[in-house]
RNA sequence: GGGUCGGUGGCAGAGUGGUCAAAUGCAUCAGACUGUAAAUCUGACGCCGCAAGGCUUCGGGGGUUCGACUCCCUCCCGGCCCA
């Protein structure tokens, strides 16, 4: 049994950083931590698209926290839970099945283990809420509707939203708080982690577990990270950093963040600590240029994920191919036959969507071969191209192998 | 069960017999500019075609018409009101 470490500073970050709000409180939650009890914590994540991105990132971070700590932490999977899908501000999702979400699923634990340990002293242990939710029956399932009034449920603003803009809201839907609760039942933990958007099915759970269990569920909510075109990051919408994203990806994402989110990308999404986050500030007050303290918090965000000499790598990536507009060292070659039209090959090269997709980027002046600008989608590829950088946009590049 | 309104491109949302491949906004892409892949500006944005043009699209199917996203029938899905 790993020995629980009482670490005030490691216990203060946890309880500080990234941190919306804490039940009941930061304060009985500090206590708890401090009194050297090993608690049982998870964070559920439901599979409805194949990426874990930055945001869950900060919550798996707070896992890795507790983990040093020596807890017990879950990572739960809401493979079942995802059927139903957490609802949506004005839209029923689709039920995803059986393959979806397992394909969704797929690489989650391998893309958690950037951040997480699952194996080791103090292994992390991966759990899928299917084991105990599809084995509920009517009757387990009216008990546990029994405990909650839909008065409690309609609490939820955007049950109350739908209702008033007479947008369809489904009956499943509303269980969803119910059987997210019930995973924190089932396993019995004493404290649950997820982001501020979670609040309500989190609380709704603290009430199951006294209900069910006696007993008092911790509940920390995480701060949410905006994306750069200002929608929530959630892997429904596909934006955002993606933890599957190669590591020149996910430097370039956070470079296009907008400026003013240099300072709470930092703070959510590296582990610079807080006094040095605050000196930054202070310099982009009085001017500083962004550019550069953005580039550090790119940096800093790889370096979370994929450690430091392959953050120094996707810098050094970034100030090449975008800055200095240089040929990037690694390209992927496509070979084509003498005689096949640019606007094809391009397509064929997966860097147009189509042949017209091609051809438009073509007219708009945004192809080039060996340095020289295309201008007709017609031409064709010469024997002389063969070896030649084809670069489509500021960040497609081939070297063609002429057949 | 009755009445009524609705289902449009990745999303949101106009359109209501030809001028519609379908306004507009968001997202996306290309270009310019720049301190960045930020911001801003310009342009593109179904597919095939150098083009002319063709093809496929407005919940599904069928019909009327020279011609339908627009009208009719039918089916499916949803909202609201009444029962």
């Amino acid at each position: 049994m790993p020995k629980v470490i009482t670490d005030e500073k490691l216990v203060d970050e946890f309880l500080e950083r990234g941190v919306e709000a804490i039940y009941p409180s930061k304060e009985a939650l500090k206590k708890k931590l401090m009194s050297g009890e090993r608690m049982k914590i998870y964070q559920g994540f439901d599979p409805t698209g194949p990426y874990l991105h930055v945001g869950h990132a900060m919550g798996i971070r707070a896992l890795r926290i507790l983990q040093k700590l020596g807890h017990e932490v879950i990572f739960l999977v809401g493979d079942y839970t995802a059927k139903v899908g957490d609802p949506d501000k004005d839209t029923t999702r689709e039920m995803l099945t059986d393959e979806q979400i397992e394909k969704n699923m797929a690489g989650w634990k391998e893309q958690a283990a950037q951040l997480i340990d699952f194996s080791g002293d103090n292994p992390v242990r991966f759990e899928r809420n299917n084991k105990w939710l599809s084995k509920m029956t009517l009757g387990d399932i009216l008990k546990l509707m029994s405990r909650v009034t839909i008065q409690q449920i309609l609490q939820r603003d955007l049950f109350k939203k739908r209702l008033e803009t007479d947008d369809p809201l489904k009956f499943h839907e509303l269980l969803y708080p119910l059987m997210q609760g019930y995973d924190g039942v089932a396993m019995e933990v004493d404290m649950e982690i997820g982001g501020a958007d979670q609040t309500f099915n989190m609380l709704c759970g603290r009430d199951l577990s006294k209900s069910y269990l006696g007993k008092e569920k911790f509940v920390r909510t995480n701060k949410m990270m905006d994306a750069p075109d200002g929608i929530t990051m959630s892997k429904t919408k596909g934006n955002g950093i993606n933890l599957a994203d190669s590591s020149e990806d996910m430097f370039g994402k956070a470079m296009s963040y907008p400026d003013d989110h240099i300072i709470s990308g930092l703070e959510l999404l590296t582990e610079v600590p807080m006094e040095e986050i605050k000196k930054i500030e202070k310099e982009l007050k009085v001017g500083a240029n962004p550019m550069e303290l953005k580039k550090f918090m790119a940096f800093e965000i790889v370096k979370m994920i994929k450690g430091e000499p392959v953050a120094e790598a996707a810098r050094e990536h970034f100030v090449k191919t975008v800055q200095k507009k240089e040929t990037p060292d690694e390209v992927d070659v496509v070979s084509t036959p003498v005689g096949t039209p640019v606007g094809t090959l391009i397509a064929e090269a997966g860097l147009a969507e189509s042949n017209a997709g091609a051809k438009r980027k073509i007219k708009q002046g945004g192809v080039e071969i060996g340095g020289e600008k295309i201008t007709d989608a017609n031409a064709k590829i010469a024997k002389e191209m063969d070896g030649q950088i084809l670069k489509v946009g500021k960040r497609g590049f081939r070297i063609i192998q002429v057949r």
